[in-house]
RNA sequence: CGGGGUGUAGCGCAGUUGGUAGCGCACGUGGUUUGGGACCAUGGGGCCGGGAGUUCGAGUCUCUUCACCCCGACCA
């Protein structure tokens, strides 16, 4: 097979961008589906990324106090009742167990597909006093959500996420934790993805089902279309009360608590491959790379070149790099174009030639720069070209972002921009009957709040703005 | 849930008016190769997505069901 043929293989990124993503993450082994409807499996290579993104944001965590727990992912059903507006966004898409036991059920159970309501009944029986608050946990586990449509990593009925769930005594050490764990939302997209992101407050109408105020960041994919790629919840008194999660405070006084809940899932990384892939695959940033440089033996029978790769390896993983040497018996051509497609950032090739010279030849994933590195500052090198790797792939993605954005007080310029593969910053009045007309007209959607000013106009009905926020079309 | 499309070997596909299922790649074995998807030889591999029907006979015709893809609707 030839490049041609990879290309025929995968759908073309440009004119089918769905085609394209579906295509190269059954290709690369991200990801197959499972035999049910809309269930994935991750394969181990999807796996180890998820792994990278998981290790990074749990030490974030634990780095500012939030702990560990696990919570059952069975419900029962009159718990995600207590919260009203919580049911009505949850109730259509979740699925239940009537069964089991070989019996029916005297109470069915919900298969969570979030876990508020368990954890702040768990919450209530713990919390006393003002002195057991703040209470912060964090759980990774799966959850479940039977939506019409999936794709793989994106929309599927199961998921792997983590979900973090706080109390605190007063409403502003609550907002202070909705944004500090925004914040490291931000640098799991920034720094570890190469993600640049819009981040705010979501709209009235956009925010989770029983919160008082969502945050969340949003991602742009290469065809302009949004993913909503995190979010921190401030909920406020809502699920205190659903749950009554009541302290002694102070004074002697019972009061509700203060709850957050934040989120990041398995969709990240159908955001990565969508933010970065170009027409030969995958391209992963360094830091979240499982292999960040892989080592291709040219004419691996000659004597002295199997040694040679298996020296550098082992300089580069004394080195802290995550490194592969593939000697399987394919040949260099087929390896250098695997690899490429599996977005592997740094490829080092090493045969005789190289070996006689003192060198390897190097090639970059982001740039398919070519060159040559000396044998002996090798392992020196290869870490901050990785750093240089992946801060160029910020700086591409972060190009494609701007780009991507158009400033527009019309409301046609809006919807052809948008409908063109933009993404638009105006004002709003804020309305939701107007955001959902907006929507019903030309499935627009917001996605966060710029910065609140009601110095303009509404783009859509004229009346004073409330706020300054994006617009966009959304997977 | 509406509209369109696809299910045949691990992957990509062909299969004529119905007559015992084929190609390329991949895979096993032996050898030659190795700097952008190598070559020769020789093997193995199939519930033709599932079920029901028509027929002497179904990959092919009819009905039905399931899954996946695309476009909408829905979607913290």
């Amino acid at each position: 097979m030839n490049n041609q043929d990879f290309v025929k293989e995968v759908a073309d990124i440009n004119t089918d961008f769905a085609g394209w993503y579906t295509d190269v993450v059954l290709k690369t082994d991200l990801v197959d589906y499972g035999p049910v409807k809309g269930t994935m499996v991750i394969k181990p290579y999807g796996y180890a990324i998820w792994e990278q993104l998981q290790s990074y944001a749990d030490k974030r965590f634990k780095e500012v106090g939030v702990q560990n727990a696990y919570f059952p992912m069975f419900i029962p059903e009159s718990y995600l009742k207590r919260e009203a507006e919580h049911v009505e966004g949850f109730a259509p898409e979740v699925a239940v167990v009537t069964y089991a036991g070989g019996q029916e059920l005297s109470e069915k159970l919900i298969v969570r597909p979030t876990s508020e309501t368990i954890i702040c009944e768990m919450y209530a029986k713990w919390i006393k006093s003002y002195r057991d608050l703040p209470v912060r946990m964090n759980q990774w586990c799966n959850v479940v959500r039977w939506e019409k449509t999936t794709r793989p990593f994106l929309r599927t009925s199961e998921f792997l996420w983590q979900e973090g769930h706080t109390v605190y005594a007063t409403p502003e050490d609550a907002q202070d934790d909705v944004e500090r764990m925004l914040n490291i939302y931000i640098d799991v997209a920034q720094k570890l993805l190469a993600i640049p992101v819009l981040n705010g407050r979501k709209t009235e109408r956009e925010k989770f089902a029983g919160a008082v105020a969502t945050y969340g960041i949003e991602a742009i994919m290469r065809d302009g279309k949004c993913l909503q790629a995190g979010t921190s919840h401030n909920l406020g008194q809502n699920f205190a009360k659903a749950s009554n999660i009541r302290f002694l405070n102070k004074d002697g006084v019972l009061e509700y608590g203060y709850s957050t809940s934040w989120g990041i899932s398995t969709r990240l990384i159908g955001a990565l491959v969508m933010v970065h892939g170009d027409e030969r695959g995958l391209k992963l940033p360094p830091n979240v790379a499982p292999i960040q440089v892989v080592i291709i033996p040219v004419a691996s029978h000659k004597e002295g070149v199997i040694e040679k790769c298996q020296e550098v390896a082992d300089a580069l993983i004394k080195a802290g790099v995550r490194v592969k040497l593939d000697d399987s018996k394919n040949t260099p051509g087929w390896k250098f174009n695997e690899y490429e497609m599996k977005g592997v950032p740094v490829r080092l090739e090493i045969g005789p030639r190289d070996i006689e010279n003192g060198v390897a030849t190097f090639v970059r994933r982001d740039t398919r720069e070519k060159a040559q590195l000396s044998l002996d500052t090798i392992a020196t090198e290869i870490p901050s070209i990785l750093e240089q790797v992946q801060q160029n792939m910020f700086d591409m993605a972060k190009q494609n972002l701007d780009n991507a954005i158009v400033e527009t007080d019309d409301y046609n310029t809006m919807v052809n921009e948008i409908n063109n593969k933009k993404v638009a910053l105006s004002y709003h009045c804020g309305d939701k009957d107007c955001e959902e007309e907006i929507k019903n007209k030309t499935t627009i959607k917001t996605r966060v709040i710029h910065s609140y000013d009601d110095t303009h106009k509404c783009i859509y009905c004229g009346k004073q703005s409330k706020y300054r926020v994006y617009f966009g079309k959304q997977y």
